[in-house]
DNA sequence: CAAGTCAACCTGTATGACAGGTTTGGAAAA
DNA sequence: TTTTCCAAACCTGTCATACAGGTTGACTTG
C-alpha cells in the first residue's frame, strides 16, 4: 500500500471516484449506451479499492446516470425520470410535500405541455393521445386500466411537447399519482362528475390534435381545477 | 447459509433491500432526522451481507432520501434538490437536453413562483429577495458574486412561494446555471443591456414585496425572454 | 451537578474468494 | 469465405473478514 490518497487531495474517496467517473463521461464525450471502464480498471486507475468504485457506480446508477447489469459493463444512461419518483414519494410520505402542492406544480407544468403539444405534436403523437383518452372513456368498468390510460395520456402530452425536461417532471409524479388516483376517482361520487372528467380528456386530445394551444392550455387548467376540488372533497390536503 | 432468498421472492437482493429500507421508513413513520437501523442490524434482519445493505444505503443516499456520515447512523433526509442537479447536468452534457429547453421550463415554473411569492412571501422573505437584487446591482465588478446573488434570488423566490416542489425544480437547474451564466452575461455586450437585466431583478423584487402577483409574473417572463435572446446571441442552442 | 473519559458501536475502506452472466476470439461447420 | 458455435477470459453480484477512525452514551471524577 503506497501513498494512495492523502497526497494533497482530500480523503473523500467515494466523492472523488464519482467525480472521476462523471469526468470520464464528459472528457470521453460518452453518450447513452456507451460503455464505461470496468470496476477493476477504474480502481487501478484511481488507486482505490474495488469497493469504493462499486459504491460510486451504484450511486450513479441510483441517480440513473448510468446503467448496470450483471456481467455487463456499466453504460451511460439515457434520460430517465425513474429516480425522481422515489424522491417525490419520499417527500409525500414524510409529509414534506402535500398532494395539493403537487397538483399546483402539475397544473403549471402541464398547462404548458398541453399548449406546446398542440403546436408541436406529430400525427402519431396526436393519435396516441387521442387513443389514451378513448381507452379512458371505455374503462368505467376497469379503474386500473383507466388510471394507467390517464397517466399515459399526460405523459404522452409531455412527450409531444418535445422538451425532455417537461417529460422528466411530469414523469416524476407518476408514482404519487398511482397512489392517489383511486382516492380522487372515488371522491367523484356522481356519475356526471366522472363523465365530465373523462370528457375533458377527450376534448383536450381534440384541442391538441386540432393544433389549438390556447384551448389546450385552458382545458388542462380546468382539468386540474376539477381534480383539486375532487381531492379536497376526499379530504386530502 | 440457509434458505435466504429464492424463497418465493425474487433474487434481486439489492432491490429488495432498498425496498425494505424505504418500507422501514414508512411503517415506522420516520421523518427527517430520525435514525435508521445500523448496517449490521439490517443485514441480520434481511439475511443479506453487509455489502448489500451498504450498497442499498448508498443508493438511497445518492437519491438524497437518507443521509450518511462516518460513524453515525444513517438518518432520514429532508427534501433536497442536490440529487437533481447532476441529473440535469448529465442530460445537458450528453446533449439530451438543450439550454433553451431548460429556459422554457424555468420560465414556466418561475412565472408561477413569482406570482405565488407575491401572494405569500413573508416580510423577511421579501427583504431577502430585495437584498439579493441589490447585491446584484452593485456587483458589476465581481461577476462571481453577481451570479451567486442571481441564483440565490431565484431560489429565494421559489422558497417564498411556499411550495417545496417548486424549490426542488428551481434548485435542479442550479448546476447548469452556474455553467452557463457567465456565457449569457458576456453576450450582453452593451452596458445598457446589462443594466436592464439587473434592473429587472430590482423591479421583480419590488413587485413581490408590493404583493402584485400579476406584475411579478409578467416581469419574470420578460426576464426569461431577455435571457433566451442573450443565449441565442451567444450562439447557445 | 458539570465536565471529562473511555468503551462500545458504527461507518469507510481494503482484500480475497467465488458464483453466475456476458463477451469475444477462434475453431469448426457450411 | 462466411456462418455458427463454443469455451476461455472477463465482468459484476455477493459474501466474509479485518481494521482505521469517527460518534455516542454511560460512567467516573471533580
Amino acid at each position: 500500500m503506497q501513498g494512495r490518497a492523502k497526497d494533497g487531495a482530500g480523503q473523500d474517496r467515494l466523492g472523488e471516484t464519482i467525480a472521476a467517473i462523471t469526468r470520464h463521461i464528459r472528457t470521453h464525450d460518452l453518450g447513452p449506451g456507451d460503455r464505461l471502464p470496468s470496476e477493476i480498471e477504474m480502481s487501478r486507475e484511481l488507486q482505490v479499492s474495488r469497493t469504493v468504485v462499486r459504491e460510486a457506480f451504484r450511486s450513479l446508477a441510483a441517480m440513473r446516470l448510468i446503467e448496470q447489469g450483471t456481467g455487463r459493463r456499466a453504460t451511460v444512461a439515457g434520460l430517465d425520470y425513474a429516480s425522481l419518483s422515489p424522491l417525490i414519494e419520499h417527500g409525500v410520505h414524510t409529509e414534506q410535500i402535500s398532494i395539493q402542492q403537487i397538483y399546483d406544480v402539475r397544473r403549471t407544468i402541464e398547462a404548458r405541455t398541453a399548449a406546446l403539444a398542440a403546436m408541436r405534436r406529430s400525427e402519431p403523437q396526436a393519435a396516441e393521445i387521442g387513443e389514451h383518452a378513448r381507452v379512458m372513456a371505455r374503462s368505467f368498468d376497469d379503474l386500473g386500466r383507466m388510471m394507467e390510460a390517464d397517466i399515459a395520456f399526460h405523459l404522452a402530452i409531455a412527450k409531444a411537447a418535445r422538451n425532455p425536461v417537461f417529460t422528466l417532471i411530469v414523469g416524476a409524479f407518476e408514482g404519487v399519482t398511482r397512489q392517489t388516483w383511486p382516492i380522487g376517482w372515488r371522491s367523484r361520487t356522481e356519475t356526471a362528475q366522472q363523465e365530465l372528467v373523462v370528457g375533458l380528456h377527450g376534448e383536450l386530445a381534440d384541442a391538441i390534435a386540432a393544433g389549438n394551444p390556447q384551448r389546450a392550455s385552458e382545458l388542462m387548467s380546468l382539468h386540474f381545477d376539477e381534480s383539486v376540488r375532487a381531492l379536497i372533497a376526499a379530504g386530502i390536503v
